[in-house]
DNA sequence: CTTTCGCCCTGAGTGC
DNA sequence: TGCACTCAGGGCGAAA
């Protein structure tokens, strides 16, 4: 569930239901999950039974969830191309590939009863990941992300930029750095120490939005195309946000497992052949880093 | 230092 | 049916 929407829409489901919740259980069905896991801080399931959780932070695609007690501590989770966390009553069937599962006694509800859940991380091709990570200050001060107020951050997430919809994202110093970039534009923008949270999909959204064709050099955006370009970013993270993010298929989904409605209003990405919505001219799809870039030949064009 | 490339994986879909 | 091949929303370390 990858771009920053995805994973918003699981930190925001995850958050009533591991905020002040304890661990009871934790099972490692694949070892290959845990390879951002370094053991020499304590076994994964040791450092984690009986520790009681935070509400959940998210910075990008990043997401991890305080643990009380010191040191301070977090579960870091990623959930690369194709992982879901997933909340199910326990003895429930899991239909998905199960890596790691937690079983939680969340906080008292209104009614004084506490309830027990489990906790899934599914993840088809193993590119994602769960930790425990040590929480160290952040380099600005400045709270470590949409969930938390803390300066706080995973010392694996540390080297991770800000995303554009965290109000410490600095506007200025992204486009003196995008000045120094000698690559194109989608280079930059998937670079996750540059800017986080933007993946193919709103890559491709957002240089659609703004008329920019994919290869244009990052350094050579004027000032007003720069914040053009950020505008459309945000504009379409809270577009999808708001829709429940993008999906094609059941493999991404919220901590219910369903689906958001935002591949009704793609543009661009996976629209191949199809007519542009402003012009008409065919969508083009062009292989780029291994992946594709979908754009109008017509509306983006180099400059 | 900066930038690009190959690889980490599984499963679904397509064409022969 | 079987096989070869392509594709998929990410990130890292090695190589250039």
């Amino acid at each position: 569930m990858p771009e920053l929407p995805e994973v918003e829409v699981v930190r925001a489901g995850l958050a009533p239901a591991v905020s002040d919740a304890t661990i009871l259980g934790v099972e490692v069905l694949e070892p290959r999950s845990l390879k951002r896991h370094d053991p020499v801080a304590g076994e994964f399931e040791a450092l984690l039974l009986g520790r009681t959780m935070r509400t959940p932070a998210r910075r990008g695609k990043f997401l991890w969830i305080p643990l009380d007690g010191e040191p301070r501590q977090a579960i870091v989770a990623h959930l690369g191309m194709s992982g879901q966390i997933l909340l199910r009553d326990p003895g429930a069937v899991e239909a998905g590939l199960l890596r790691i599962r937690l079983h939680i006694e969340t906080a008292a509800q209104p009614d004084g009863s506490r309830r027990e859940l489990w906790v899934h991380f599914v993840d088809q091709r193993i590119f994602g990941s769960m930790a425990v990570d040590a929480l160290v200050p952040t380099a600005d001060g400045a709270a470590a992300g949409l969930g938390t107020d803390e300066a706080l951050i995973p010392t694996q997430v540390a080297h991770i930029a800000r995303d554009p919809l965290d109000p410490a994202f600095d506007d200025r110093a992204f486009a003196a750095a995008l000045g120094r970039k000698n690559t194109g534009i989608k280079r930059a923008l998937l670079d996750q120490t540059l800017v986080s949270g933007i993946g193919n999909i709103y890559a491709d959204e957002a240089l659609w939005a703004s008329r920019i064709h994919y290869e244009q050099p990052a350094s050579s955006l004027s000032p007003a195309k720069v914040r053009t370009l950020l505008s459309e970013v945000r504009h379409v993270l809270e577009k999808a946000l708001a829709e429940g993010g993008t999906s094609f298929d059941a493999q991404y989904v919220n901590v219910n497992g369903n689906s958001g409605y935002f591949a009704h209003s793609l543009n661009a990405y996976g629209q191949e052949g199809r007519p542009c919505p402003r012009c008409g001219t065919p969508i083009v799809r062009e292989k780029f880093m291994n992946r594709s870039s979908h754009f109008c030949p017509r509306c983006q064009r180099l400059r």
